[in-house]
RNA sequence: GGGCGGUUAGCUCAGUUGGUUAGAGCACAUGCUUGACAUGCAUGAGGCCACUGGUUCGAGUCCAGUACCGCCCA
């Protein structure tokens, strides 16, 4: 291995990329690249990506959601398992339309004016800039992605894989194409499924009108009778046919039956009775209009009533509304209040809270209508996929989601699929002019009809697409070539996790279980693993709009790849939110240039009877002192944490042993200790190398353990670290360590060391040097604070001072107050308590030893270090964009001076889901 | 209305199957810059573990309830 000099100080911006195009160059991420060093007898490791949006930039959600994938493959590959991690775009139908229908607009166009064709050659053009952007950023932050199978929702193994199914579907009688209620978006002129339809809180109004009945005998309505209605929605009187009561409702008993007459379009109308009727809401009686209400509907089948549909596709009034026609909804909505308050039957106006659905992606009011849509029959699927969760063939992480899944997994209604946009996958469906339906899985579309055999060239295909999440229900098999059946299918399906955020477990999570084990048999993955979302620090999601978003890039940037890696997965635990701030990034630039330091010292400190290209030796265990053996033993006791909470799952776990296990054993400990014997002359040379190599074998042990989390840093630095013979070139693909021996004795050894220092001298002699040395021998009085602690605990547990009823009450509050007092007498005493000798938690001996032990030398002084004398620098202003302070001020106490705060405040709250 | 989660230091969070004095990072205070590291080192201050009750020799941890915050579903 190449030795060469580490810079002074971490600087990730002079080396990550460099380290990523060596992991291109190696072909390490793809599990038969050229570099792999798989075990194929091993049971590969497969995750297939969460594709993201093709529409922008990824944000710190995604950000979140490879890095943690990246953690888990990167272990994997380590254990030597085929690993797989697929990566993908999304074409994002309504999202993307939603994006470019804005830049055409900018330009002064329309979707309509380009027409369909001219739209979707835009829209590639459009997104083969965005996705180049995208996989850089995937690069920038270290995704050892097998870019060698990157795949597109919209590439032709997805189109022939949504086709197929579909067809499948259909002829199965899963899929079906009705007239039924849809959800309609005015602004995205497209149905949109119910997970897209955002339950708003607003305050509306309830307005009570009349509805005149009419009389048996002339067939008029009559001035003097009338059933009073409360709606919300007054500008679909034009489409009612018909008034619901409840049918226990004494007061409307004797009207039910009758007929009321709607104003404008004169239209009679029966008074029906109807359980879904709350008697409560309102005067009791409601107006039924079943094209524009999801209630409504559903008593319109009941009772077979007309359904009349008022609206156009942009939530105008159609020429079913008589004079109000071309009026939208809300302008109509003013022009009926105003016109049935002139005919006197306007009866009251009052302030409601109600909920209304908006669109997910434009915000508008979604307007539920009758549309002839394709839907997938979600029954049979949903229960074949709630089995697999019974039964424990996928398990969810964290598994309080487990109920969530089974509530909507038994409530899930049929699945609209149809969207009328442009930018998708085109159903499969083609009608004759006897409306015959046709579908196929041919490109091309078929032959002839399918029940007449008319000609293909009197058939008509479909103009919808495809719901995007219909595509991405496909993902997990369509990536490995399904609906053939491919070696990588063979192999790699199911997926071993599905990682993603817990928002769109519904979405997308159960249409890949439904759509997996329906068309491929197997459940798609074993295991989901539910993130939660990054929150900006006040708990608000982050957004554009609020302007809190932190930009990966700019903190890549800023703090390296890795530092915003740490950052991201030490704030993290399965299913719950993060608040993310920039400070965090800090942490993690910090550790690692910590472990840089470490590394340098390690590298410096080689014994000049050590070859500088010696191949790596495991130490004379028999020549090593206490303190060698002790990290040793550490670094053993790491090993078994951290690769038990990889197992886990517990990502964050595996970063706070490592942070602690490097910093506040190996550095603050280990190397200080091993100091003293490597500057010890008198010291056998064979002492002194053993030393070395249990340093540098404890570094290298690190190293592997935190690649997963921070790739970069610990990549750039093994390098530099003698390996043996039988190692990898690259860490990337070197061995997961295997947890040595712990040294129990010696690790108790130095928990003796430390409450004893009588022992402490014998054993550790270099520690009790450097302690004496600073005058801190104050284990007498440690002793005698002990002493009194004892009795004042006594006391405070034995002692009566209340009646029994509140003793134990007492009894806690004087515990408590005497655990504030001892704690307060224990860190006058000593360092920092702790029940067994962990050395992180003591003073360490650098300054003295070092001193003591080390030659001055007579170099000039170092250079002012100027920019990064506070603990938190740079970067965090950066990403705010506030002023940089006058660097002036980094004088020391200037420590104390106001921080600008770390984000902007999101202003007020925010009115709903974006 | 139904369900889920959270509440531990000023902030962000750990806290294993209940067990000695509840921890970390940041922030704060004080003191240290010439060979790994000021992106550092050391010292210090800061906790009724939301509240009430219960189980237990022993509860931050288990049980029941309450309050507040957040989310999901209808």
């Amino acid at each position: 291995m190449t030795q060469r000099e580490l810079a002074k100080a971490y600087r990730p911006a002079d080396f990550e990329a460099a380290v990523y195009d060596r992991w291109l160059a190696a072909d390490v991420f793809a599990p038969d690249g050229a570099g792999s060093r798989a075990d194929t007898s091993k049971p590969p490791f497969v995750i297939i990506q969460p594709p993201p949006n093709i529409t922008g930039a990824l944000h710190l959600g995604h950000a979140l959601t490879s890095t943690l994938e990246d953690v888990m493959v990167r272990h994997a590959r380590m254990t030597g398992r085929p690993t797989l991690w697929l990566p993908g775009l999304d074409h994002a139908s309504i999202a993307a339309q939603y994006v470019l229908d804005k830049i055409i607009a900018d330009e002064g166009g329309s979707r309509e004016s380009l027409g369909r064709d001219r739209y979707l050659e835009r829209m590639w053009q459009f997104i083969n800039t965005t996705r180049e952007v995208m996989l850089g950023q995937q690069r920038r932050i270290g995704a050892s992605l097998d870019w060698s199978r990157l795949r597109f929702t919209m590439d032709e193994g997805s189109s022939r894989a949504v086709r197929e199914s579909f067809t499948r579907l259909y002829r199965e009688d899963l899929a079906y194409r009705t007239e039924a209620l849809i959800n309609w978006c005015p602004g995205c002129r497209t149905s949109v499924s119910d997970l897209e339809v955002i339950p708003t809180e607003e305050s509306g109004t309830l307005w009570t009108l009349r509805y005149h009945l009419v009389d048996v005998a002339t067939g008029e309505p009559r001035p003097d009778e009338w059933i009073e209605v409360a709606t919300t929605r007054p500008e679909t009187i034009l489409g009612d046919t018909a008034v619901a009561v409840h049918p226990g409702d004494a007061r409307y008993a004797a009207i039910v039956g009758r007929t009321a007459r709607i104003p404008f379009v004169e239209r009679d109308v029966p008074v029906i009775a109807d359980e879904a009727v709350d008697p409560a809401f309102g005067t009791g009686a409601v107006k039924v209009t079943p094209a524009h209400d999801k209630t409504d509907y559903e008593t319109g089948r009941r009772h077979d009533l007309p359904m009349i549909t008022v609206m156009a596709d942009d939530a105008t009034i159609n020429e079913a509304g008589g004079d109000y026609a071309g009026l939208d909804r809300y302008a109509a909505r003013t022009a009926i209040l105003r016109d049935l308050e002139t005919r006197g039957d306007l009866v009251e106006t009052r302030p409601h809270a109600m909920l209304i659905g908006r669109c997910q992606r434009s915000s508008d009011v979604i307007e539920p209508r009758l549309k002839t849509q394709w839907f997938v029959r979600t029954g049979p699927l949903a229960a074949a996929a709630l089995e697999a969760t019974r039964s424990g063939r996928t398990r969810i992480m964290p598994a309080r989601f487990e109920k969530v899944w089974e509530h909507w997994m038994t409530t899930i209604h049929d699945w609209n699929v149809s969207r009328q946009l442009w930018w998708g996958h085109r159903i499969p469906a083609w009608y004759c002019p006897d409306g015959h339906v046709t579908v196929s899985p041919e490109v091309n579309g078929p032959e002839a009809c399918e029940t007449c055999a008319k000609p293909a060239a009197t058939l008509t295909q479909d103009p919808d697409i495809f719901d995007t999440w219909f595509s991405s229900g496909l993902w997990p098999f369509s990536t490995l070539g399904w609906p053939d059946a491919t070696d990588d299918l063979r192999r790699y399906y199911p997926g071993t996790v599905m990682e993603t955020g817990y928002d769109i477990i519904f979405f997308w999570v159960a249409r890949m279980m439904m759509l997996g084990i329906h068309l491929v048999g197997d459940v798609p993955f074993e295991t989901v693993y539910l993130h939660g979302l990054v929150k900006d620090p006040l708990g608000k999601r982050m957004s554009k709009t609020k302007g809190n978003v932190v930009d990966p890039l700019e903190a890549i940037s800023e703090s390296g790849a890795d530092a915003l890696r740490f950052a991201l997965v030490h704030g993290t635990s399965p299913g719950n939110d993060q608040k993310f701030r920039t400070e965090r990034l800090d942490d993690g630039r910090n550790f690692a240039n910590k472990l840089w330091n470490a590394t340098r010292y390690v590298l410096g400190a080689r014994p000049d009877t050590i070859a500088p290209d010696a191949p790596r030796l495991a130490p004379n265990a028999e020549l090593l002192g206490p303190g060698e053996r002790w990290i040793r033993s550490r670094a053993a006791a790491a090993v078994a944490e951290v690769s038990a909470a990889m197992a886990e799952l517990q990502f964050a776990e595996v970063t706070r042993t490592l942070y602690d296990g490097i910093w506040s054993e190996f550095c603050d400990w280990g190397l200080e200790l091993a100091k003293v014997r490597l500057a010890d002359a008198a010291l056998p040379a064979a002492e002194r190398e053993a030393t070395w190599w249990a340093l540098v074998e404890a570094l290298d042990t690190y190293l592997r353990l935190l690649h997963p989390v921070m790739p970069f840093v610990t990549e750039e630095l093994w390098t530099a670290v003698p390996h043996s013979a039988a190692d990898a070139d690259l860490l990337v693909v070197a061995d997961w360590p295997k947890a040595g021996e712990r040294d129990l004795a010696v690790e108790a050894e130095g928990s003796m060391s430390w409450s004893n220092p009588a022992s402490r001298r014998r054993s550790m002699p270099s520690l009790q040097r450097s302690a004496a040395s600073r005058g801190r021998d104050r284990w007498p009085g440690v002793r005698r604070d002990l002493s009194s602690r004892r009795q004042l605990h006594h006391r405070g547990r034995a002692g009566s001072p209340s009646s029994p009823a509140t003793s134990k009450r007492a009894s806690r509050l004087a515990g408590s107050a005497h655990r504030r007092a001892t704690r307060r007498a224990s860190r006058r005493s000593s360092p920092r308590p702790r029940v067994s000798w962990k050395p992180r938690e003591h003073a360490s001996p650098t300054r003295s030893l070092s001193r003591r032990r080390r030659p001055r030398s007579s170099k000039a002084p170092a250079p002012a270090r100027r920019s990064s004398r506070r603990k938190s620098s740079g970067c965090a202003r950066a990403l705010t964009r506030k002023p940089p302070r006058d660097p002036d001020h980094s004088r020391p106490p200037v420590r104390s001076a106001p921080r600008v705060p770390r984000m902007r405040r999101p202003e007020g709250r925010a009115a709903g889901r974006q």
